[in-house]
Parts: C-alpha cells; sequence; structure tokens
DNA sequence: TATGAATGAGCTTTCATTCAT
DNA sequence: TATGAATGAAAGCTCATTCAT
C-alpha cells in the first residue's frame, strides 16, 4: 500500500527497496526543509544535501521537485489512514469516538510540521496531484462521519446528517488547530490537556443538540 | 491607524495621499494575484500590471516583493480590527458575544480569499514582519478572550483562564475553517446556515462548561 | 517585412527600433557562435556576451534559444528574397537567367556560414519553426523554378515540367556546395570563376536537353 | 580494414569479436537515434537501451558518446568505398562512369538517413575526429576524380582538370542532394529516374566542355 | 513622479561518465 | 564482462530589483 502509493511518483531506478529507502531520505529532508523556509524557498539542492546525496541521484528518484512535495503530503495521508484503520475501537460508542479523537490528535502531536506543509503548500502542487491530496483530505473527514455515524445508528448521539458532516469537520479542523498553533498553545497546555478540553467540550456542544 | 501602519512599507514618494491611494492599488492586485497563484508564482511585473502601473513605479511605493504580502495581510488585521472594534455590543452578554462572532464569520465570509493567503503564505515573509503579523494574530484572540473574560466577570458565563483562551481560540480557527473549506461547505450550508450551527454549538460546548 | 519577419519571436520589449536593433546583435552573435561550434554547443551565456550585454537583456529579445537560430535563419531568406527580387533582370532569356544564377551565388558567398547553418541546424527548430523554413527553402526554389519557366515560355530553353524542377533544384543545391565547400573549393576557384564554370556545365546540360 | 577502422575507437573489452558485433549494434542505434532526433538530443542512455545493453556495457565499447557518432559516420565511408571499389567497371569509359554513378547514388538511396547525419553532425565531432571525417570526404571526391581521369586519358573524355575535380564534386554533391531531399523528390522521381536525369544532364554538361 | 530596459544571481533539471558490485 | 546507481558540471531560463531618462 504505502509502498505502492510511493511508486505512483516515477523514478528511474529499477531496485525497489533502494526506492523505499532513498524516497524516506527525501521525505525526511522536505519535512525538515519545508517547514524551515516553506516548499518555495527551499531548493532541490539543499534537499538533495539534506538527504545526503547529490543532486544528481535526487533526480534518479523523482522526476520534479513538486514530487518531493507529493511524497511528503501522500505520507502523511497513509500515517493517518494506518493510525485510524489499525487500532481496534469500539464502534458506535462514544468512548470510541473518544479513541478516535484521541488517536488523531496525537498522530498530530507527532508530526505538527507535517501537517502544517500540507495545508500551507498542497496549492503548489500541480493541478493532478492537488487533487489527488485534497480527496484524501476528503476520506479523512469521511473517516470521522462514518464513525460518528456509528454513533447515531448505535442510538449513542443524536444528530441530524448537516450536523453530523459540520461536526467531523469540527474534529479535522481542531486537529489543524492544534499543528498549526502548537507553538503558541503548548505553553499553556500539554497535548492529553488540550485533547481533553477540546474532546469535553465538543461533545458538550453535540451532546444535546438539536436543530 | 490604517493609514500609519500602512507606512511601515517605507516609500521614496513623498505624497502621503497618493501612498494610500497606490498601496490599495498594490493591495487589491496582491489579493487578486496571490489568490490565484499564490506568493511566489506571481510575479512584481504581473503585479505592477495589475495594479495598473509600471514597474517602475510599483517599487517608488513598496522596497520588496514582500512588502506586497505585508501590506495585504496587514490590511486584513485591520479590517478584523475595525470590524470587532467599530459596531455597538452588549458588553458582557452572551448575545454580544454571538454579535461578535456572527460578525468576524461574516467579515471572513466577504474576503475568505484575503484569510487563506494570510494563513497560507505568513511564513513567506522576512523574520520580522512575520513576527508583526503573528502578534496580530494574537491579538485577534486576545480581542475574543476579552469578550469572553467580559461575560464570566458579568456572570453569564462560567468558565476557568485555560477554557477561555481555548474558546477564545476556537472561534479564530472555525473562521479560518470557512474561510479555507467555504469551496466545499458552503455547498451544504448557507454561511448564516454555518453561523448559527457553530454558534449553537460551541455555545453548548462552553455553557455548562465544568473542568 | 524584415521588420515584421523579426516581430515574429516574441519579445517583452516595446520600443521596436530597440528590438530591431538588438536582434540584429542576436543574429550576429549567433552566426558566428554556430559557425565555430554548432548550435547545441554555443550556450545563451555565450550568446548574450558575444552579442554584447547579459543573458537577463537576450531572454528580453527572444522567448527561447532556438529563437536566435530561427532569427539567423529567417534573415537569410529575408537576404536572398531580397537579392533575387530588387535587381532588375531580362525575365524570360538566358542572360536574365544567368544572371540571378550569379547574384544567387554572389549572396551565398558573402554569407556562406549562414547558409551552412541554415542547412545543418534547420532540425534543431520546433516543429513550427522547422516547417516554416522548410517552406521559405522551397520558395527558394519556386523562385528559380519560375524564372526557368519564363525561358521555356519565352522559347529561350525547351525543358519539361520535370526537367524544370530538378534543374531548379540544381541551382539550388550547387549554391549549397560553395556554402559548404568553400573553404575546400576555394584554393582552386574564385567565386567568379565558380560561377562561370557551374553556370557554364549547367546551362550545356539543360540546352539542348531531351528527355 | 573495417575492422580496423572501427577499432580506432578504444575499447576496455579483450575478444575482437565481441568488439564488432557490439559496434554494429552501436551503429545502428546511433543511426536509429541520431535520424529521429540528432545527435545532441539523443542520450547515451537511450543509446544503450536501443542497442540492447546496458549503459555500463555501452561504455565498455566506446569512450565518449562522439564516439558513436564517429563509428556512424566511418561506417558510412567504408560503405562507399566498398562500394565504388568492389564493383567490376570498365575503367576510362562513359559506361563505366555511369556505372559507378548509378552504384553510387544506389547507395545513398538505401541510406539516406546515413548520409544525411553524417553531413548534419560532423562538427559535432572533436576536432580530430572532424578531421579525420573530412579527408574521408575528400578521398570520396578523389575516387570520382580518379575515374574521371581515366576517361579523359583513354580519350573519352576532353576536360581540364579544374573541370574535372568540379565535375567529381558535382557528382558527391547531386548525392547529398538526394539523400537530403530525398523526401521531397520522390514525389516526382523514382530513384531510377533521377539518375537517369541527373546522369543525363551532367554528362551533357560536361561532354563538349571547353572552357 | 513615472517609465521600462537592463542586470545577474540563482533556480530546476539533464545527462555523459564512472565505478563498486 | 555486464550492470545500473551515483555523480556534479553545466545548461536554459526567470524574475526581483535598479537606474538612466
Amino acid at each position: 500500500m504505502a509502498k505502492n502509493d510511493k511508486l505512483h511518483v516515477q523514478s528511474s531506478i529499477k531496485d525497489e527497496n533502494k526506492i523505499i529507502a532513498r524516497r524516506q531520505q527525501i521525505i525526511d529532508a522536505g519535512v525538515k526543509l519545508f517547514k524551515e523556509k516553506g516548499f518555495h524557498r527551499a531548493t532541490t539542492r539543499e534537499l538533495a544535501k539534506a538527504a545526503g546525496f547529490s543532486i544528481g541521484t535526487l533526480y534518479e528518484y523523482i522526476r520534479t521537485k513538486e514530487d518531493v512535495l507529493f511524497l511528503v503530503c501522500d505520507n502523511i495521508f497513509n500515517e493517518v489512514t494506518k493510525c485510524l484503520t489499525d487500532f481496534p475501537s469500539d464502534t458506535g460508542t462514544i468512548g470510541g469516538l473518544k479513541q478516535a479523537i484521541r488517536q488523531y490528535y496525537l498522530l498530530i502531536d507527532q508530526m505538527p510540521e507535517e501537517f502544517t506543509i500540507m495545508y500551507q503548500e498542497t496549492k503548489s502542487l500541480p493541478k493532478a496531484a492537488m487533487h489527488y491530496i485534497l480527496d484524501k483530505e476528503l476520506e479523512m473527514v469521511a473517516i470521522f462521519e462514518r464513525i460518528l455515524k456509528d454513533c447515531v445508528a448505535a442510538g449513542n448521539l443524536s444528530l441530524s446528517e448537516d450536523a453530523i458532516y459540520l461536526a467531523a469537520n469540527h474534529i479535522v479542523v481542531q486537529g489543524q488547530s492544534w499543528a498549526f498553533r502548537k507553538w503558541a498553545l503548548q505553553k499553556r497546555y500539554t497535548i492529553d490537556q488540550y485533547i481533553n478540553l477540546q474532546t469535553t467540550m465538543f461533545l458538550q456542544g453535540i451532546m444535546q443538540f438539536e436543530n
């Protein structure tokens, strides 16, 4: 899966294991530099250097600079999907919902720069790649919609379709918020406090919601 | 105020009224182009053309391309501040809080591109300018903190310091959310519906909040 | 005419006189360098230097390196057309035919490098430009076809259609020959001797031609 | 002969038969690619692929890319020489002359791309290689000079030294002409018609030539 | 003030060649 | 011998900025 996704970006190298390894180096270099100076200010030479090889080698594994950004973005979604799909949760219960939110926020806390890059640089991608990423983003919202719907179906929540969609967006956006503002927010909250406060407020907001 | 802020960006022109007028043309051109292609892809030549004068003239009113971005960002904050400061509201009441939120969201709905530009391109500014803008952003959060505190002081709300700060952030972030995702969200909600839903959920979330 | 042809290549400069002047410098630089090292080995930086200005300025007057080659080729055809169209000749007579040939060969003798470049580098042009140039080449052959037909019509020559076409080609090709091989041929002939010998042989070949 | 010529290009391989075989593959690949996209646009990677082996292997049999061009050019001359030397002709007769011309033109008709490559890319060769090729070209002219001189010596032709040299050039150049313009000329003539017309005109031109 | 031609540092990308396996 | 991953010099081109008019 993750392996194949990475291969969406063409390479002139034949050894697939090498591609996997090199691409990870490229992603790491991309995250490091893009968070420091943004996509446009980072040069391909710096990228190559940060990745630990020559500019020529860099271009054996990607075709354009934008491929690096794509690799970085794609990588995030694979992490999110893995994180939200792999853990066993109590489907349809409030506890399960809380679990999913926590899981998601913890992931963001571990890679806030990656998330920030994704949200700030997406439009630097070529059209096709941008749509691919935007779709993935919608998938993320859809995952939380699913979870919320399961709660409704199980009778643990009472929300209209419109409210569900908004609530799912809410969750995703508050995650973004921690990514964007971690530097400011962590002066007052640990990630655990943030999650708790946020989740309490969120649940309180939707619990007896009637519209 | 607005006048002086704009003058933070140096110009070699003496006539202050001319500066004000030209700068507005520059800001408009900047918004138009940055939202179309982003800050880095927009060239100073295009900027000058869109503003209606020559590249030479452009540089009579700014010193660097980044000044244009700064003017655009600064302009937004002036609008926000004006919008939240000028209207008469019932200080300390829930109604006043609602009013402020509505006012703020309506402003964002009128200039979503400007807000998006600001959030996506801030880090393209030089260090000093970036901090200036980030500070302004904190001021925005502070305005809502103030409003919330007034409600608490008036006994209309019961929130801890930490919860107030989080709530203020919440308001600002959900505004961002409409700016970023207007294209997707407006398929399901009018701005009024969004404001109402969002506000109801938000108030429900903080009303009986105890932490 | 010549002026407008040069303008087929786009420029970001407004002053038309400047374009004409700069383009001539570019053409001269192109001829000098392309004859020395060929189109591909000549770099745009060298081109700019040889033309007497910076690389940035070069690109104010052309859009791609290939434009320089196009300018050089186009220039040649303008010279040829001017040369064969402007001089008054006795239409339909052998003397007029001789005159035209002489005129053409003398032009080639004056700019052998330009002709060589044109014949050797045409296929380095982008498709559209290449067809434009190839068409111009056919026009050149057509000019001589016209002259020969006039001789036939006037009863001074007796040739079939096929022979006329071949003869016109012959003239053009022998011109090329002097351009390509001037370095070798001029060890034994002056241009005048070459013209005389060539013309005598050519006329002898077609005079009593019956096929 | 052919074998040794090819060995002018150094190789790190010992087995001479292997070299011969591999070099032929390289020549075929070179002709194919150079005619498609020209020498400079063809890459060594493509060359290797078209030849059927890896880039590493390619470089076991040549030292530089230019070697490939040299091999291609050299190959042509070997073909020409073989073609004009091996066939038994009636030395000193007009019939023998005609035979030689026909033989030569038929060869060109069989490999027009190769001839075109040679004439268009020669100056892409390094100095030394270029002179080697230019010398070979002169040899080709010399072969026809020899044939013409034999005719003169046998009393079948009456031409001055100067006219002989010119006539020899004429033959070679008209051959080039078919190579360069085959695409256009063959719309009106078969190669046989072309040879006949050309030869008739040529002989007529030199037969009663007096200068 | 207003103009726009001129500048050149710096960017992304290519590709001939090498060399460890 | 054969392979192909690695290299980095060098290419074409852009564009923010300046300055003479």
